[in-house]
DNA sequence: TCTGGTAATATTGTCGACAACAAGTTAGGC
DNA sequence: GCCTAACTTGTTGTCGACAATATTACCAGA
């Protein structure tokens, strides 16, 4: 079985602090919480009904994702989305997802493989319904990231990726929600990524799939840039 | 002020979960704590005289830095050490650094350059006294990257690979203590490095710094295997 | 009116105690 | 004699209260 993903990340809830870490995580990520403002700790413990104790373990596992920022004796605040970390967070990607590609490509079985293959077909239905909708690249796009990812089978790779980096470009996705006519070309990618991989060519899937974030980011940063001048040109 | 560094992370102590953290990441790097030994909350707490509502903050952070691993309502050990996932830790490293020296090829100031030179220079003093010692390479190998990753001037980068991967490399280190004809060959890479760098030679710095990382991998893996080897003809 | 200091308030840091859970141990039955 | 089950012990999870610190508001003086 591997590691089917109706939603992301929900791994067992045994203790108070993780349930509100969920909470909270989602919370941020939903936008119900809005960046830059100030989280308080007697605030959120009346608000969930809990000690501080476990909030604050909930809030530092926030903060280790980078979703909050704390700095001692003052408080915490939810993260503040700048263009220069946006793009900071795309050159990561790059780095590691290529890295994951050229890896997945070594060592993915045929199983994940056929598994990836059955992602993008869905995608493909997908776009078939709203087509040119940009809908699917929602989880969609995350989900075949994530695989690829878990077929680079480095469990070190895995974890900063999945555990601490996918946190952030959810909450990117939903703050600036994507994009224009970049999915039908990321769907593209995708498929020629998934060849690469299967034919064993480490070379070709790292050089794709680094092609794949740069040409993301370059998307995302114009359509960032679009926002920040609109907005100056109204106010101020 | 390029961030001068004597010691690597000590970053002022305003409480005392950060102070207590410091002292246990030092014990653990040092091998004062024995990998795979089970830590205790209260065991702990009385040793260095503290509630366990801070050290389970301590604790926390250390978690977050692979140095321990916890398991809800069972307890933390100090992390093992495995051939597998310091090889994982280098692939991490080699797509994360050669990122770097891209990008700090672009953006690294003629001062930072200046400060890298310098670094370089107290290296080769120290290797001239000590020569062959394979000692140089103890903090100063790691002080080279450190800037290097600095000069990125990606603070996402600097994070994940200074605060979250560094403290990890020297508990290899002091683990198996490295290495053999590798400093040398080494120092030169480092030299050509800087070069690219000052170039501003994208391209190359970051082809240099991947074939560094992977030549250091493999070096590492050698060295363990041989222990490793070693180890099952003596026992069992 | 503005600036400086001081007091009040709210929030974070820390502590000790209690509850829930897991593991190890011993006693009982088959 | 061995397996099972309850018990005991120790550790983690959670809570509420107290202490230390930062922010805010207010007042006095220039």
């Amino acid at each position: 079985m591997t590691t089917s993903s109706p939603d992301l990340a929900t791994p067992e809830v045994r203790t108070l602090a993780e349930r509100v870490f969920n909470q909270l995580q989602s919370a941020i990520v939903r936008g119900d919480l809005a960046p830059g403002s100030k989280i308080t700790e007697p605030g959120l413990s009346k608000t969930y009904g809990i000690s501080r104790g476990p909030l604050r373990e909930a809030m530092r596992r926030l903060e280790t994702h980078r979703l909050i920022e704390r700095v001692p004796h003052v408080g915490a605040r939810v993260v503040k989305l700048s263009m220069k970390e946006l793009i900071e967070l795309f050159d990561v990607r790059e780095a590691l997802e290529s890295m994951a590609a050229r890896l997945a490509a070594e060592h993915m079985t045929a199983e994940e493989i056929a598994g990836l293959r059955e992602v993008l077909a869905v995608h493909e239905r997908q776009a078939d319904l709203r087509r040119g909708e940009a809908y699917f690249q929602r989880e969609g796009d995350l989900d075949f990231h994530y695989r690829i990812v878990q077929g680079s089978h480095n469990r070190m790779l895995m974890t900063i990726l999945c555990d601490d980096l996918y946190y952030l470009v959810r909450l990117y996705r939903t703050q600036f929600s994507a994009s224009g006519s970049r999915p039908q070309r990321a769907f593209v990618e995708h498929h020629r990524i998934v060849d690469a991989i299967e034919a064993g060519d480490a070379e070709l899937s790292e050089l794709l799939m680094r092609r794949h974030v740069s040409a993301s980011r370059a998307n995302v940063a114009e359509r960032y840039a679009a926002i920040l001048d609109q907005e100056s040109t109204q106010s101020q």
